[in-house]
DNA sequence: TTCATGGACATTGTATACAGTATCCGTTCA
DNA sequence: TGAACGGATACTGTATACAATGTCCATGAA
């Protein structure tokens, strides 16, 4: 594919570099196609027609499936086959304790760190999203939750702690959806709370408040409705 | 290969089920030559050395690299190959923190959840610990220190937790490696102290002991050698 | 009717082949 | 001497082919 004017245009042959491999990109795919919830957990994903939807051979949506699979975003069974994880109420509930955990240590490392200039950016995006509450804005304010969050873990300073953060909380499945805006208004007050926390320079009440948080956040939210789709789909 | 006697023996053809994909055994092959330290940190792993050496195609080598690159045992860059991960000082110094961070966690929920039985199996372990360090057999403290964890892991009730602490320990290295008998005794006695305040109901000392002991353990080991094997290994 | 049998079909597992890109090294020219 | 060029070589990326296994349904006997 793409080959089609390979003749006419010239151009000095690009060297690699920029084009990343396919099983990156089919990886990508998947996973944002799982997120969005287009792909429903328990659905089967057969290699050879991911393989045609994607326009590539079944190489490359294999080996995106082992990292999808290491990442505990699908559950392959050996000649089996692989299908979208479905949460049972246990493992949401343990995902949320270890998630809370996590943001709970790096609430407190981003206290002792005491960055000004990331604390700067928090106080932004903070103040924006209190804006975005007073005019109903939500889908602005998932966008400012998303930053608020990668703004902390990146004052929190820990490289292993931020993509664990983000694995987990991609496994845990779609933050916002459907939620009013007085649940917006109380977690985006805790936000508020955990900046305090955090400016004042107190590890242990910021670390507290983060771990509330996270566990507030996921007892909101509807039981995750394990539903397996073991029906057919399409 | 095994193909040997492929014509004497018949045998009904025993109906697959049992031997795993390639890929999987492929991968723990290269994981345990990575922990060994058979593998060194920076070693280059080229897959066509790798598949001969197993006495397989490309392919199940490559999956495999996917799953340990996730696991974060190797570092791979695009049309360049994978090298076994290397941890600079800096990295170390994440890692540890997160999984002491884990641990502690563990170690709470172990304390509230308080099961008789895996406690029973923990002091048996922390006895035995005992017995062998009087008599400074370190192998077999070794092998009960990994014992005590794994109980102690359990004991906590959260899978996602005990995977996660298990891909982090991994990540950091051989454990025991040339620690003396003083070091041991001092670890130990630390099992004791987290095993007592877990016995004992208290959540929050038996998190911080369990936290301390990690980041113990780490101090005391050397400063992790981040010896990247950029000249030749063979 | 119900359960076992068997074979067609769908799908995964593995090997092989080839294409494309990096790397190394000798050559040439300034 | 040293830097640019160019080609051989080693390796990764991707596609295709085939083997092995699981699944499903039709068939037939109890």
């Amino acid at each position: 594919m793409a080959d089609s004017d390979s003749l006419t245009q010239v151009r000095p042959r690009r060297i690699g570099a920029d084009h990343a491999p396919l099983r990156d990109k089919v990886a990508e795919e998947i996973r944002a196609a799982i997120l969005s919830g287009q792909f429903k957990p328990g659905e089967r994903l057969v290699e050879d027609r991911l393989a045609e939807e994607f326009g590539v051979s079944r190489n490359p949506v294999r080996e995106a499936m082992r990292t999808l699979a290491s990442e505990g975003l699908i559950e392959v069974t050996a000649r089996r086959g692989a299908v979208v994880a479905s949460l049972s109420p246990q493992e949401a509930e343990e995902l949320l304790e270890v998630r809370a955990t996590l943001e709970g240590a790096n609430a407190r490392l981003a206290a002792r760190r005491h960055d000004p200039e990331v604390l700067e950016q928090l106080k932004s995006v903070l103040i924006r999203g209190n804006a975005a509450i007073e005019a109903a804005r939500l889908a602005e304010l998932s966008d400012l939750n998303i930053a608020f969050h990668d703004h902390l873990a990146r004052a929190g300073r820990n490289r292993v702690l931020v993509d664990l953060m983000k694995t987990l909380r991609d496994r845990s499945g779609p933050l916002f959806q459907g939620v009013g805006i007085e649940f917006a208004r109380e977690s985006w007050a805790e936000h508020a709370s955990i900046l305090r926390a955090v400016i004042a320079g107190d590890p242990e009440l910021a670390s507290m408040l983060a771990y509330r948080h996270v566990l507030n956040a996921g007892a909101r939210r509807p039981p995750a409705a394990a539903e397996d789709a073991t029906s057919p789909q399409e």
